[in-house]
DNA sequence: AAATGTCCCTCGTGCGAGGG
DNA sequence: CCCTCGCACGAGGGACATTT
């Protein structure tokens, strides 16, 4: 059983490390311990699907489940709502009638068995598979064959019966775990263990940002950092309503009036994406694509993508320097970033001052025609740069 | 004037080859 | 067995001509 036997290795590669104060080594550990979670999270969540019976459980029995277990709690941080989440017994949420470490059936993660072969000719390996495969009859098996050293290999991955599952509490993580593996005597062992938030991703089908939101919800947990974003938006929202009109504000409502409700389409987008937003030298900023915006707006990104640099360049919008270092698939892009500044009288005053520039000031600029060249012709490279972030573009440009 | 379609350029990633 | 390099590919921001 080597998914076993792999995850040991990585366990005790980090005893290990720790021991020796190996910092690269330990997050080297860390960083194999939760891909496998995280592999298992998503092949736990294939196999039960978006409806099973623990979501179902908590669908049906929200109201009871949050009078039991709500702590109505005002907190700085993710990081102490996280801790407050790992203290819940999950049994409660998700309908798990069983006493702390019975074992019980797990209905969403296989054992499985790796079988490797080596042949000397392919046709014998061939044979040897077929062979192998009479003894696992029924059973799902998934062949690979690749050769090594001159010789043919056959990896054999049979998926057996349900393994066990048990709950327990573990006093070093601080946190109740969803063991799986098995209990018996003779040969006990763990294929994986789950947190809450693990399990919530798995039977409610979301990411971690969302399971913490929806526990975060459950709980009454209020996290300050979040609340106080969330507070911004809002009276940005009606500050636009009720300042940017044609009277107020003749000739920013002339450049942008048309482009009010994809401006409000950010604000609720910040505001559905509360707990994705990120620590910045700016404050609290938070990532959507040009291509996520669009979507949302029913539009094309490059429909969108003047749109929010014009909004950029009037200072309702801050594009901060994010280094994540992390950019790619699934991962936000560094230049996607967004900080939104509280409004007030004095930055739609300087809003007003541009708008003026753009639309009366030499040539007649409109906010679906912004772009890098034009706004280093109004406005000089320095401001030009801060808007327009993209490496091709500059690049372009010289 | 706004929206769209198409194209361009770069970066991160995955994968296989080759070296230590 | 692990690291490094090169290469192809896809995703993403943005420009620009064309359509609505």
């Amino acid at each position: 059983m080597d998914r076993i036997e792999s995850i040991k290795d990585i366990l005790d590669k980090r005893e290990l490390a720790i021991a020796e104060d190996d910092r690269r080594a330990v997050n080297k550990a860390n960083k194999a311990l939760n891909s496998t979670i995280k592999a298992n999270v998503i092949k736990a969540q294939e196999a039960l699907g978006a409806d099973n019976k623990y979501k179902e459980y908590f669908v049906n029995n929200i109201e009871h489940i949050k009078e039991l277990l709500v702590i109505n709690k005002e907190i700085n941080t993710i990081e102490e709502a996280i801790g407050l989440i790992h203290q819940v017994d999950f049994r409660y949420i998700f309908g798990l009638d069983v006493l702390m470490e019975e074992p019980f059936a797990c209905e969403f993660i296989n054992s499985e068995r790796r079988i490797s072969l080596a042949f000397t000719t392919e046709e014998k390996a061939n044979v040897g598979v077929e062979k192998e495969m009479e003894r696992f009859k029924g059973k799902e098996i998934i062949v690979s064959s690749y050769e090594r050293f001159g010789m043919y290999i056959k990896e054999l991955v049979v998926s057996g019966e349900n393994t066990e599952a048990w709950i327990t509490y573990n006093l070093t993580r601080n946190k109740y775990l969803y063991m799986v593996g098995s209990k018996k005597e003779d040969n006990p062992y763990v294929i994986i263990s789950f947190d809450i938030l693990d399990l919530c991703q798995i039977f409610m089908k979301c990411d971690i940002s969302k399971a913490i939101q929806g526990l975060c919800e459950l709980l009454g947990i209020r996290i300050k950092e979040f609340e106080e974003v969330r507070g911004r938006y809002e009276r940005c929202k009606s500050f636009v309503r009720n300042n940017l009109t044609k009277d107020k504000f003749p000739i920013l409502f002339e450049l942008i009036g048309e482009q009010i409700p994809k401006l409000e389409t950010i604000f609720e987008e910040g505001i559905d994406k509360l707990y994705y937003h990120g620590e910045s030298k700016e404050g609290m900023v938070f990532s959507a694509s040009m291509q996520y915006l669009a979507d949302t707006m029913g539009k094309r990104k490059s429909t969108i993508n003047p749109i929010v640099n014009i909004f950029a360049l009037l200072g309702l919008l801050q594009k901060p320097d994010v280094r994540s270092g992390i950019y790619g698939k699934g991962c936000n892009n560094d230049i996607t970033y967004y900080y939104i500044p509280e409004y007030n009288n004095e930055i739609f005053q300087k809003a007003e001052q541009l708008a003026m520039i753009l639309l009366y000031n030499g040539e007649r600029v409109t906010a679906s025609s912004f772009s890098y060249s034009i706004c280093i012709e109004k406005f000089g490279q320095e401001i030009a740069n801060k808007i327009f972030k993209d490496k091709v573009t500059k690049a372009r440009a010289s």
